[in-house]
DNA sequence: TCGTGTGAACTCTTTCACAGCG
DNA sequence: CGCTGTGAAAGAGTTCACACGA
């Protein structure tokens, strides 16, 4: 069964909002709620769980617990998986801390940064290392997915060292798109091409 | 004329990248060339840009300046917008000194938390109130966009400050959905839910 | 009766093929 | 001749309608 990357998307954000009605201790949730809270219509939801195997008939709607628990062992999301930082300048280093990684089963487990200076004057509880070591440790710690937070001149080099280091998958913050092979997935987060797409979506609005 | 958001968002990726070619001064790019930069297919890029009246022929691909600028216009991408941010904690600071947003056409002009503590701590050049005056200077000085970077409890409040301010868009990096009114173009960008799409497409891509 | 599961209809998007301009 | 512009074909993704279980 081949699940397009929008029903992956879509079934990541309900397997989110099922672990805060979970923490919450709502039992039953209705699809037409989920579709609300992930943005989307009641039918896309029932659609996308039921390409999965829909989990059975109740007539109150999903049970939230059983439910959350058959997503999470059909992604693998509850295993904790590791991550490491390269480039600690002000948004790497907030997201070293950014608390919402280990609540969700992700483990920043190193930062890496070119500047020695700037290693030294890191306070936080996450090693950081040289750029240098960076595939040494990958292996070391079984590190799995690198977080690219380093300005768009030196993206693609470190791309390319996290895929030579073996991860498997790359989460992309600087403002060019890497290129990397296909097994390895990746994500481009552009907050500049994000504020543009904003405004050119409101300037389509409006005529 | 109607633009899917698909088309939007890469034509705001195909302008990113002639800026970038405009600076190391390339003179004409292909459709194919855009297409490998963008990550997507020469069709596609084609079929975009005629979708907005194509620029004219040439034997060489399309003419970067003249090109840019005409997209330019058409997104009123030249034009600079004013932001604010809210929320200054570690990511909220991070990207209040963002370089990436000045180059390209965006102006933080203001912060904003609730703890006064603080602001009264926060060095940056970037003038910082308490969000008790989120309204008051939103308006003062033409806000038009809302960056979110609160804790996922208090985003949705801030949403709704913010659309009683009257910003044209939202960009939320708080890891839940924000609800406005949909005149209100908003995108959630949630780390957490990135890092778990990458785990889960990988997983899926294995068997 | 309520809310799911799912084939079928529909709509939107992408791909293709090829004419046409410089 | 190379590379674009674009209508038409193919392919995806979404919506719908309705059967069915609790």
């Amino acid at each position: 069964m081949e699940l397009s990357d929008n029903t992956i998307e879509r079934i990541c954000k309900v397997f989110g909002h099922l672990a805060l009605l979970e923490k919450k201790g709502v039992e039953f949730v209705s699809s037409k709620e989920l579709a609300e809270q992930i943005g989307t219509t009641e039918y896309t939801v029932r659609k996308d769980i039921s390409l999965l195997g829909g989990p059975g008939y109740t007539r109150k709607g999903y049970e939230v617990s059983s439910f959350k628990r058959e997503l999470g062992q059909k992604f693998q999301l509850t295993k904790s998986r590791k991550a490491c930082i390269v480039g600690l300048g002000r948004l790497g280093t907030a997201l070293l801390d950014y608390e919402n990684f280990q609540e969700d089963g992700f483990e920043i487990v190193a930062g890496f940064d070119c500047s020695v200076n700037k290693i030294e004057r890191i306070r936080t509880n996450i090693d950081v290392f040289p750029v240098s070591r960076l595939q040494e440790i990958t292996q070391a710690r079984s590190i799995e997915l690198g977080i690219i937070a380093v300005p768009a001149e030196s993206a693609q080099e470190i791309a390319d060292e996290l895929t030579k280091a073996g991860v498997k998958g790359i989460l992309n913050f600087s403002p060019v798109k890497v290129n990397v092979p296909a097994r390895i997935v990746h994500l481009d987060m552009d907050f500049t091409n994000a504020l543009r797409f904003i405004a050119a979506r409101f300037v389509m609005q409006n005529k």
